[in-house]
RNA sequence: CGGGGCGUGGCGCAGUCCGGUAGCGCGCCUGGUUUGGGACCAGGAGGUCGCGGGUUCGAAUCCCGCCGCCCCGACCA
């Protein structure tokens, strides 16, 4: 009986079982790069999926994708002041290439408004090349100075999408379907439940006019911003003289937007679904969907059991699922259960000789509970059971959400909330608008605006008082812990 | 940059206090027996003990210097 290292429990060390979970199912690895990650095959096949289900969501609502330089011109990021203050510390400079100084030094992009806004300027003449809706998918390098395996590391993969309107009004709408977009694609295939709101000015992105966000409730009580869109006004079109004649004949400046998600999202995925054992995939965003293992003791019984594992899996495939026949030899069932679940597996079909002789597979789900499926109905019930596994984990991952937001908080509870090591959580309380508030609360808690909360999330009835100052509340905010 | 840990076969560690020329578990390779929740037996392969100096007959171990990694804080998607 030999026990392979487990990992770290989450309630011991919610670190360190992060990292022990990720390098488990074999997602990453750190990088002899300092900060810098290597996605490994597993990892990367998620971000494949959730690539393929942005893209079309990004296609659908009109965007195409084109690609921009890595290099870009020092001077581009200096023409918009606030842009080049809030990027500075983190930008990677090259300034030699070729076995000589460079006349001016490129600077490795930490986004790229600047460079795509200087072709926009070419590209855009009249108010009938508008709006203009581009998406790019690349990397990103920013400077950081502590690092963690996708949530934060010095060179990252995203998508940018980077929009031109002839409107403010145009520019907004832009902003806050594609918030939607996200907030979609974070529920219905992430099965990670976020709230939506604006950005304080404080929070809000270098040279944005207004910033929104989804943001997700971690196991350990802290706040993921899992996306981001802006409203650029036309900051950066003023900068990079982004102009268009109107139909009347003036010329006006366009009005831009952008928005982005990152690599970080599986590490979201990760700290929201994962239990002791490892990662937990949603199945609509799993590698494998299902696994088939095939179990024997003898030859007549493998003789059997493997045809009919081998079947299954063909069957399965045929419908368009995942999925994955672990005939290896020599290995215990148990060592295969152990290998998939840490891989996060969602569904596990166990078929040995009792089950082909009742003509069934034994359904195991990844989050609990084992029962058997007719072969004759396999692709309906394998089906049924991703679809009930994909529901009830975001059905269990807001519930956990609910659980861990408080509503109304005062300014004693809010301290009391983000105290602590396991302090945290969403809390909702009425908020002056003020940064000296603002940097106050963060101070005396270490939590920060969240959000200033969408409609939809708001607390009835809305807060009256600013939780810390006791004036008239401007409106409701969403403090957490962020990572 | 501050605080705390840690660098020894692929991974996890012991050995360091008290110097004597490297060991354990897992993994890996070969063969056999196994297989309904992490199999067993036998035989193997694999290590400049983070790096550089120094002390010593002799250094993983003692001394000096450096480097790297992880965790916690300041910056951030």
């Amino acid at each position: 009986m030999s026990q392979e290292q487990g990992i770290t429990p989450r309630a011991q060390d919610f670190s360190a079982w992060y990292n022990d979970a990720v390098m488990r199912a074999e997602l990453a690895d750190y990088s002899v790069v300092r900060g810098c990650m290597v996605i490994r095959p597993n990892g990367y096949a998620i971000w494949e999926l959730m690539q393929g289900a942005l893209d079309r969501m990004f296609k659908d609502t009109g965007h195409r994708n084109a690609y921009f330089p890595l290099f870009i011109p020092q001077s581009f990021l200096a023409k918009e002041a606030e842009h080049v203050e809030g990027f500075a510390p983190e930008v990677a400079v090259v300034t030699h290439a070729g076995g000589k100084e460079l006349e001016e030094p490129l600077v490795v992009r930490p986004t790229s408004e600047t460079i795509i806004y200087a072709s926009f300027a070419k590209w855009i003449q009249s108010y009938r090349d508008l709006p203009l809706l581009i998406n790019q998918w690349a990397n990103i390098v920013r400077w950081e100075l502590r690092t963690r395996l996708f949530l934060r590391t010095t060179e990252f993969l995203w998508q940018e999408g980077h929009t031109a309107h002839a409107d403010e009004a145009d520019a907004e709408r832009e902003a806050r379907l594609m918030l939607g977009v996200y907030r979609r694609f974070a529920e219905e295939w992430m099965a990670m439940p976020v709230i939506t709101g604006a950005k304080t000015d404080s929070e809000k992105f270098a040279g944005a006019l207004r910033t929104y966000a989804i943001e997700a409730l971690m196991q350990d009580n802290r706040a993921l911003q899992a996306g981001t869109t802006h409203n650029l006004g036309q900051n950066f079109a003023r900068a990079f003289g982004v102009q268009y004649q109107t139909a009347a004949g003036g010329l006006e400046y366009v009005w831009n937007t952008s928005w982005g998600v990152s690599t970080r999202l599986i590490g979201g995925l990760v700290m929201t679904h994962g239990d002791d054992v490892g990662i937990v995939c949603p199945p609509r965003l799993a590698p494998t969907q299902v696994v088939v293992v095939p179990i024997w003791k003898s030859d007549t019984e493998r003789a059997a059991v493997l045809p009919a594992a081998e079947g299954a899996a063909r069957d399965l495939k045929a419908a368009g699922l995942r999925v994955e026949l672990d005939a290896r030899e020599g290995m215990k069932p148990g060592a295969k259960y152990y290998e998939w679940e840490g891989r996060g597996v969602p569904l596990r079909l166990e078929i040995g000789p009792r089950d082909v002789a009742r003509a069934q597979v034994f359904a195991a789900r990844r989050t609990g509970g084992k029962a058997p499926i007719p072969l004759a109905g396999l692709v309906a019930g394998v089906q049924a059971a991703l679809d009930e596994l994909q529901r009830s984990l975001l059905e269990a991952a807001r519930q956990r959400r609910e659980a861990n937001s408080r509503r109304g908080v005062t300014r004693a509870e809010l301290v009391e909330l983000m105290s602590g090591e396991g302090g945290g959580g969403f809390a909702y309380g009425g908020f002056c608008g003020s940064a000296a508030c603002e940097a106050a609360i963060k101070e005396a808690t270490r939590a920060t605006v969240r959000v200033l909360p969408d409609e939809e999330f708001r607390s009835s009835p809305a807060p009256a008082t600013c939780v810390w100052c006791g004036a008239p509340a401007a409106g409701e905010a969403v403090w957490a812990k962020a990572y």
